[in-house]
DNA sequence: ACCTGAACACCGTTCAAGT
DNA sequence: ACCTGAACACCGTTCAAGT
């Protein structure tokens, strides 16, 4: 089994969720295609697995004797780089195979950073919440940003841009839209405003 | 063309993406399948072409008299509302088929809000993309959070919590992780921090 | 117990042909 | 010009059988 979500993983990173079926996934292991039925009753059962497997190996930082705030900037920092590391982790997030357990201690930590910062558990429930949208948000549109070409153009990438004059500003500067600051300006963002929430 | 991107609009809404397949689109049009492409030359241009059409109908309110922060709230909150409108656009935009030009009005009344604000086109870029992702983000969890029974209890969807004490107590009161409220929260929490960098 | 090929009901798309 | 069925190379999965 750990062989199988090794080479599903391998696939994973290679192609992206598209390439990997069932089929070249038994050719990759060597076996037949129904002998992964053994293993699994579905291949979302298997997806689901593979995101477990990947997940397992992201790991918060132990440093509660920090302030929150930096406690909390560097453990989505951790999470942002496991996505970084393994996109392909993002589309089985997004197909929703990936079952509950699979983010507990993720999930356990981040609440523990905030409420030991001393935020009352539904305003910690309400900031989790906005925190791991924002990075996951950030995760899907990274994915995108690089499957484009680089050399590519504003304006082959958003059309003619007479009419939309801001745009046009923007575009001129970033026409990658997202540039690499931009996961840390907003996260900063929100963290600010829950620090001037705690006061 | 037009009567087809109806068609498939409502296989969209109806069973998302997956659903959509260019035989069933043919019988829901009630045409040959090989018909479809003599309109599109592959699924995919498809796809791109139906995002298009979905995405049109977001307008932007014209309340250029009104306070920045407040423009930009409820400018996002009607891309929100979109997105909640066609659960499916957001499976399309994920998939990488929507092209550039499909949300240039958006982008560019965004922008505007930033600059005529008073922002300098960088730090307007940077914002825009925080405050995008951010809705994205949600749209994304927005999306998984409807697909569960609503009868789902924590430890079912959890697993056992007893190792993760912060979840547990998360988990009690907010099984279902994201409240209604919480894209309002961090969306305040994003804006505030933009107001206190314009000063 | 562990593995598997044949077969079924689906896909998107090419090709050649029908009106 | 507009439409289409047959065919091809893929899927995930069921079923019955092989060691």
């Amino acid at each position: 089994m750990e062989e199988v979500l090794d080479a599903a993983l391998r696939l994973l990173d290679r192609g992206g969720i598209d390439e990997l079926s069932m089929r070249r996934l038994a050719d990759e292991v060597g076996l037949g295609v129904m002998t992964l039925y053994g293993y699994v009753r579905t291949k979302e059962e298997l997806l689901g697995e593979l995101g477990a497997h990947a997940l397992a190996h992201v790991v918060l930082p132990d440093d509660s004797d920090q302030p929150w705030d930096e406690q909390l900037v560097r453990a989505l920092g951790e999470l942002h780089e496991a996505f970084s590391r393994h996109p392909g982790i993002v589309d089985l997030l997004i197909a929703q195979v990936v079952t509950g357990p699979a983010l507990n201690h993720v999930r356990n930590g981040l609440l523990g950073i905030l409420v030991r910062a001393g935020f009352d558990i539904d305003t910690a429930v309400e900031a989790f919440g906005s925190l791991v949208l924002y990075v996951f948000g950030f995760a899907v549109a990274e994915r995108t940003r690089q499957s484009i070409e680089t050399t590519d153009l504003a304006e082959a990438r958003y059309g003619p841009l007479d009419d939309f004059p801001y745009l046009k500003l923007a575009a001129e500067r970033y026409p990658d839209r997202i540039s690499p600051s931009t996961f840390g300006f907003g996260l900063r963002q929100l963290v600010e405003g829950l620090r001037r929430q705690l006061r």
